[in-house]
DNA sequence: GCCTTTAAGATTGTCGACAATATTTATAGA
DNA sequence: TCTATAAATATTGTCGACAATCTTAAAGGC
C-alpha cells in the first residue's frame, strides 16, 4: 500500500510485451489491416509495435498456434490466406465440434445460462426487426451465441479448440469478405429451435439441429462459391 | 546437381535447433521422462539439451501450442497434468471429431487407403491370435488406425487439430497409465464394421459406428475411474 | 507466538549483436 | 538472349547479458 502500487491497472492492461503485441496482431490480421497472405518482416513489425525481435517472436508464435499466420524455417512468416476449400473444411470441424457442444450444453448448462441466453435472443430479434441488423452486430451477435453454447457445454478441451483455433479464423473470413449472414431470420428461427431443444434437456435434439444449422450455412457458402466459379468461366476445364 | 548437393539428408535430421529439442522434449513429456507436474526451468533444460535459452523458449512456446505444457507469466512452465475429468473432455472431442472424420472419410477415402487400412486390420487380428497384441504394438496399433482414417478424410483441418492437439495427449495417457485397451477383440471387431461401413461409402453408418466406438471406450475409462473412486473411499461425502 | 514487512535470491522477460541460411542480383559463358 | 554460377544482401536463427518480476526467507513489530 506505499507509493509502489499507486497506479494498479483496473484491467489488466499488459502482463507482458509478447501477450499485449499478439492481442494488436490478431486484431490486425482479423480486420484485415495485416492483409492475408502478407510477407512479416520481423525488424519492421517490431519497429512498428516499438518492441524488440525476441518478444515479437514470441507473439508470432503464438499466432501461429492461433493459425493466423503460418511459418517456414528461415524463410519467414506470412498471415494466413484461406482458400475456399479450408473455409469449407472449417465448417465441417465446426459442426463436429458445435454439434457436441450443443449435446453436451443440454446436459450441463445451468437454467441461468439458459434465460441469459433466451435474453440475447429476444434482442437479436428487435434488433432484425429495427432493421438495425447490419454488418457488425450481426456478425460479433451470431458468434456471441455460438460461443455461449459453447461455454454452456462445460468441455474446456471444446473451448479451447472452437475458441483459441477456429473463432479467430472465422471472423478474419466474416470481415474480409463481409459476408452477411444471408438470411438473419432464417438463423434467429433456428436459434431459437436450438435453445429450446438446450431448455427440454433434449441432447440428441440439440445436437441435431445446431448441425443442421453450420451444416445450411455450410451448404449457402458452397452455393456462393460455386457461383463464382460459373461466373468467372471455365479455366480448367 | 553440382557437388554441393552430394549429402542431402534423407530425413529432415534438423531444420532448427528448436525442432529438434522440441521433438525430444514431447517424446520426453509422452514417456513420463519429464513427469506431469513437473517445473520446467529454463536454464536447467537449456544446459540438458546443450542449447541456449532462445530455441528453447521457442520450443516451449510450441509445446504450449501443442497443450502438453502450460505456462504462466513471469512464474514458469509445467508439464500439464490431465484429471480425470479432463480425459473425458477429451473423449468427448475426438468422439466429435472423429466421427466427422469416419463420415468424409466414407464420402472421400480412395479404395487403394481402403484395402491397405483392410490390410493393417489383417495384421493386427494375426497379432491378437498370436497373444503378441501387447503393451507397445496395442497402442500404436490402434492410434494407426484412428489416424488413418482422419486422413482418409482429406480434411486437413481435422488433421491438424486431432493430430496435433489431441494425439500426444492420448499417448501420454496410455504409457502413463499403462492402459491396455480392455478388450482388443471387441475393438478389432469394431474396427471391422467401421472400415466396412467406409467401403460400403456409407457415411451416416461409418459416423455412427466410430462415434459408439470411441463412446463405448470413454465410458469403459469412466467406470474404471469411478471404481478407482469407490476404492478410495468417500472422501468429500 | 503469529503476522506483517522487507530484503535476498532465483527465474522469467527483454534487448542488442553475431552467425547461418535463403533470396536476389550481377556477371560470365554458351 | 538465355542460362547458370557466384557474390552480395537481407532475413531468420542463435547467443549471452541485463532488467523486471515473482518466490522464499528472515527480521521486526504487535
Amino acid at each position: 500500500m506505499s507509493d509502489k502500487n499507486n497506479i494498479l491497472p483496473l484491467e489488466p492492461i499488459t502482463r507482458t510485451l509478447a501477450d499485449r503485441v499478439c492481442q494488436q496482431i490478431v486484431t490486425a490480421i482479423v480486420k484485415g489491416e495485416l492483409p492475408a497472405g502478407y510477407k512479416i518482416s520481423e525488424p519492421e513489425l517490431a519497429r512498428m509495435y516499438g518492441i524488440s525481435r525476441g518478444p515479437l517472436r514470441e507473439a508470432i508464435r503464438r499466432l501461429e498456434g492461433l493459425r493466423l499466420i503460418e511459418r517456414k524455417a528461415h524463410v519467414g512468416a506470412r498471415v494466413v490466406k484461406l482458400s475456399a476449400n479450408e473455409l469449407i473444411e472449417i465448417y465441417h470441424v465446426r459442426e463436429a465440434l458445435e454439434g457436441m457442444a450443443c449435446r453436451l450444453a443440454a446436459e450441463n448448462m445451468s437454467d441461468k445460462e439458459i434465460a441469459s441466453l433466451k435474453a440475447l435472443l429476444d434482442q437479436h430479434e428487435q434488433s432484425v426487426e429495427e432493421e438495425a441488423w447490419s454488418s457488425y452486430f450481426q456478425k460479433e451477435g451470431d458468434l456471441d451465441f455460438h460461443y455461449r453454447i459453447v461455454q454452456g457445454s462445460k468441455n474446456s478441451k471444446l473451448l479451447e479448440l472452437l475458441g483459441a483455433d477456429l473463432y479467430h479464423l472465422v471472423r478474419m473470413y466474416r470481415y474480409q469478405f463481409s459476408v452477411s449472414s444471408s438470411r438473419p431470420k432464417r438463423a434467429l428461427k433456428e436459434h431459437r429451435q436450438i435453445i429450446d431443444a438446450i431448455e427440454a434437456r433434449d441432447p440428441e435434439l440439440a445436437e441435431l439441429l445446431m448441425r443442421r444449422h453450420i451444416s445450411a450455412a455450410r451448404r449457402n457458402i458452397e452455393n456462393k462459391l460455386n457461383q463464382k466459379t460459373e461466373t468467372k468461366g471455365e479455366k480448367n476445364g
